[in-house]
DNA sequence: CGGGGCGGAGAAACCGTTTTCTCATACCAC
DNA sequence: GTGGTATGAGAAAACGGTTTCTCCGCCCCG
């Protein structure tokens, strides 16, 4: 079906092992005629070598592994989009897996182990407990697969086999809530989850403001908007003075701002509303919503350049970057700052 | 590192040519005990069988392979997770490739058959002119990969080799507008492309209507809702008597909506609104969204039971489902009907 | 008692590369 | 003329499985 190797050597009149080192650009004593006659030659057979035989020998697939959640939030479809596009520069064939809905962890691992892929970069690895992806890391190290975990939340310990750079989400939602206090006072809830950081940043921003009182709406992550309105209908109903809310995602603060709405309150009049991730709508949205962004970019160019590094063989110690957020101020808080 | 066949057939003391039928359920003749050594002992030494010699020598993987578009639309997100997670029941491994984010179509091809998947699940195929699709579709079959078209909107001669479940885009677009214009009258526009089949559906509620006039607000898809707002202003300044705007999706459609609300007009009693893609924040938004939905999870269960006769080796001819779409009426139209 | 059939298993080819090792010729210096 | 070394290229092993073919011994039947 496909061209091999043996028919180009045949066609040009040398061995396999002539035309293979000179398409590899192997060092390999060729007269320049017969070297200009292979390339010619596999060029004219459209020539690919076999990808299995090739790893098969070699030990080493030229492969690259994204693993991306898939999630509700529209942020982490954007990331993964961004980053595969960056990440494609380096040649290496990309592939994606979606590692979350496996239901045994093992099985998932013998997926990354099966394609003996040169590097995996792995997107928002919070997955099973804490030192599930600490261990997969060794065990892909062992096999020396590169694994390259951007955004992992986790504090990672230094020996990890694995690069990491990571966003600090504590620090955009301590940004986003210390907005809010400064604008709303000292009556400012967050809806949402520990995870991510949010709830440290929440309370660092109430901590330093002297405020001893935490509001939170516990959210269990399923089903974002719907949730986050049951939640804030309660809330408020228990809290009335609240006058500030930080919300886990803005997908969430659509549905809290529908809670918000319906016991008559105005935004950002009675309620000042913070959301997180930046979600493309935010903008448009009535009113506009202030929220917390990530600079995916750099981000991006960041786990090409490491990624590169590492591909190139490049054998420095474990990278460990921290970049930070930042914070879009719309209606939804403006007009308010004390 | 890894463990070999013949390190689990020298343990059992047999050669590793029965040690590969036996672990492959292939007809052998072999005496239960020593049958069942070799499952043991396989499994003692936790034996994974290596994919590329395996590859090598059979010439197929039992990879499959979903293409997936990435896009500013959640909708995609949450079809590509549900898919996958769909088709990993047939047990084979699954990875994703995200095929528009090339440049050249050749190399995306290229990556498609270097892995040799038995089966390629694609998502959305729009993808390169008309023809291309179904090139790659010939090409693909040539070298015993079944392609699975889900979703692809353009017509497809039936012997194309490739089975197709599509979901019948124009039709919701027509629900969508006919609905508006039962509500709003006549002056009904419409804001997006003319892809997937959008359009057609609002000419043919048009024409069915006995309406003659076509008003029309141009996307290039390029950053969802702040072209759609853009245009919209446009539009509403060259047609004040329109009172119904059908968007292209849920997310141009908040782009729309701050476009109308700032010329002071108000959500549905001036203009009635229907999106499409019913993305998980459109009841929550304010208004609530009428909008069209897709029989996601029929589409998922129907791929995986041809995905799965395809694997098994059923031999039928190429199939071609339509589904429906239903439309989910909302306070950004209702209680206007007439 | 001889031959056919079957149960149990080994030997070896093969898949398409890469890589190491060997080999022949030619050229140069001595 | 001989030894050494470039130069150009071939032969063959190896990677880890799958698959086909062969072989031996035993039982059963005629």
């Amino acid at each position: 079906m496909s061209v091999t190797l043996r028919e180009v050597a045949e066609k040009v009149g040398v061995t396999p092992s002539i035309v293979s080192r000179v398409l590899n650009d192997k060092p390999v004593r060729v007269s320049d005629d017969t070297r200009q006659r292979i390339i010619e030659v596999a060029d004219e057979l459209n020539y690919r070598p076999d990808l299995y035989a090739r790893v098969l020998q070699s030990g080493k697939s030229p492969m690259v592994i994204l693993v991306a959640p898939r999630s509700f939030y529209l942020m982490n479809a954007r990331k993964t989009a961004r980053l595969q596009q960056t990440l494609r520069r380096t040649g290496h064939p990309l592939l994606t897996a979606d590692i979350r809905l496996f239901d045994d962890p093992r099985a998932a691992i013998d997926l990354l182990l099966l394609t003996k892929p040169r590097a995996i970069v792995w997107l928002s690895p919070e997955w099973g407990d804490d030192s599930e992806f600490e261990e997969i890391c060794s065990e892909l190290h062992e096999r020396e697969t590169h694994v390259i975990a951007v955004d992992y939340q986790k504090q990672l310990p230094p020996d990890v086999p694995c690069d990491a750079i990571t966003v600090d989400r504590a620090y955009g939602s301590y940004l986003a809530c210390r907005h809010l206090i400064d604008c709303a006072g000292e009556n400012v809830a967050m809806v949402g989850g520990s995870s991510g950081g949010r709830l440290q940043g929440y309370r660092r921003a109430l901590s330093e403001r002297g405020i001893d009182r935490e509001i939170i709406g516990w959210l269990s992550t399923a089903e974002p908007p719907r949730e986050a309105y049951q939640v804030t209908l309660g809330l408020l109903d228990d809290h009335p003075e609240i006058e500030g809310i930080f919300c886990y995602s803005d997908l969430n603060a659509m549905g809290v701002i529908k809670a918000i709405r319906e016991t008559g309150r105005t935004i950002p009049d009675d309620i000042c509303i913070a959301g997180y991730d930046d979600e493309p709508w935010t903008e448009f949205h009535d009113p506009p919503l202030t929220t917390v962004t990530h600079p995916i970019e750099q981000l991006c160019s960041l786990s090409l350049s490491v990624l590169q590094d590492r591909l190139d063989g490049n054998d420095e110690p474990w990278c460990r970057i921290g970049l930070h957020p930042a914070l879009k101020i719309r209606a939804s808080t403006a007009g308010r700052e004390k």
